[in-house]
DNA sequence: CAGTGGTCTAGACCACTAG
DNA sequence: TAGTGGTCTAGACCACTGT
């Protein structure tokens, strides 16, 4: 049982980094490791296709036991930063993974592109749930539901047309407030825990109407997206239909495959 | 420290139900009990919102330690079929999770849907890499990549024109398995390990060539779907750049929000 | 307050991979 | 054969939730 064989030097291994946990912080120990690792592969000080050394010797080295050790590299590993090999060990993923795929928010999206994002609110009331509605919420046709109808646009133009439906009595939504930020930010907020999503994306051509506001040709190709948003207790939060610019948009996402 | 202390009778709840692992099977005792716990509420014998009764009465009712059985659970929370709350419980989730996305296959999808899938290939040639595929894949430009084009059929109707490069000396691909079955499966049962896959969904109008080849009006909208996929290592295993039918097709999936 | 999940430890044996 | 991750145990203390 050999404590201490410190083969330093190698360098893009982790056996050169200096990690370190502190046990009076609130926040766990595997979560601690687990950001240090990715900090280090995301500032390439451990190099992609490294290996990240063994986890009975990183887990002596931080005072940590071996199943801590594990967690943190497994939550990684969940994420797609790296890969585990059993008889080999655990080396950083090589490819530029960035996301698994979120619940994107649109306003989210244009800001972080710097898209100046604005948002004008179309209609606001509270009505009766048609059909379509009542069966995506799972509620009584002709229940109130809040009716919002949006236009976003990013540098003044505009980019899609949203329309969403609320199960009334769930949140206090300002139409002030949708002016000012997202929906999802709004539902976030309002301590609204978002657990999953039904989507379907599509492509139409524009109606008349639709053309008119979006600032199209008529007859112009729109993508479509209809989502049906569930919390924790299986709750429909919202169902949303939107249609977006296909020449000033596109869906893009990362995802992992389930192993 | 009690044993046996079954408070059975409440019905949709766990403790009337009989679980049970095999110590001398070779799989994982966590993965037998996710199996059975994740059959049982198919079934619907584990009723959605009931709580799964507390991890440690459950680890003595099988004759399993805890972190056994919290990994049995925890697989089920990542697949969003429970949701676990402190000083609560662990709840089935209310809503109908189907599968969290995956690198979906349109042949099995329409073998799926029992929509008899075909394909038609068009074009099979090794030729070198332009400036776009060669970006995509991460291989030199004007390296041999071997390009692959195909319409795949539903019912004898078409439905989408498919394009895919793939690097030269991956896989010995023959046509013949191409116009079988999917590109996808062919890999997979090749050895070759599907890791993750970033992707852009847009729309665009049909071009005048491919209105014909796909029996749509010219100017039809189109969806549209470029995607690279990576194995473990990060190696580019393939690039595919799709054209299907709005009219006759929508991408459909579920997701899961990042806790 | 009692009960729940969240975290953590210090071991153990096994299956797989490589040289 | 040596080293790796995969699995498993039998405890422990803490934080949070509800009553």
């Amino acid at each position: 049982m050999v404590k201490q064989g410190d083969s330093a030097g190698t360098s893009g291994s982790s056996a050169t980094l200096q990690f370190s946990v502190d046990r009076g912080s609130p926040v766990p120990l595997y979560f601690q490791l687990a950001q240090q690792l990715e900090a280090a592969i995301e500032q390439g000080k451990l190099a992609p296709g490294s290996l990240l050394g063994n986890e009975i010797e990183l887990a002596g080295r931080l005072g940590l036991s071996r199943p801590t050790v594990r967690q943190a590299i497994q939550s990684l590993v969940d994420k797609g930063l790296l890969v585990r090999r059993r008889g080999v060990g655990t080396q950083v993923v090589h490819s530029q993974v960035k996301r698994p795929l979120e619940l994107s928010s649109l306003y989210d999206d244009l800001e972080a592109a710097g898209q100046q994002p604005a948002t004008r609110v179309l209609h606001y009331a509270v009505e009766p749930a048609t059909a379509t509605v009542a069966a995506a919420l799972g509620v009584p046709e002709g229940s109130d539901v809040l009716f919002v109808e949006r236009l976003r646009l990013a540098h003044g133009e505009p980019m899609a047309h949203l329309r969403n439906h609320l199960p009334s009595g769930l949140l206090t939504l300002g139409s002030a407030e949708l002016e000012r930020t997202g929906l999802y930010r709004l539902l976030r907020g309002a301590g609204i825990t978002l657990h999953s999503a039904r989507q379907t994306v599509g492509a139409r051509a524009a109606t008349a109407e639709e053309a008119a506001q979006l600032a199209e040709p008529q007859g112009a190709p729109l993508l479509t997206m209809e989502r049906t948003t569930f919390d924790d207790t299986g709750r429909a939060i919202e169902f949303g239909s939107h249609v977006y610019r296909a020449s000033r948009y596109a869906f893009e996402f990362q995802l992992l495959v389930r192993p």
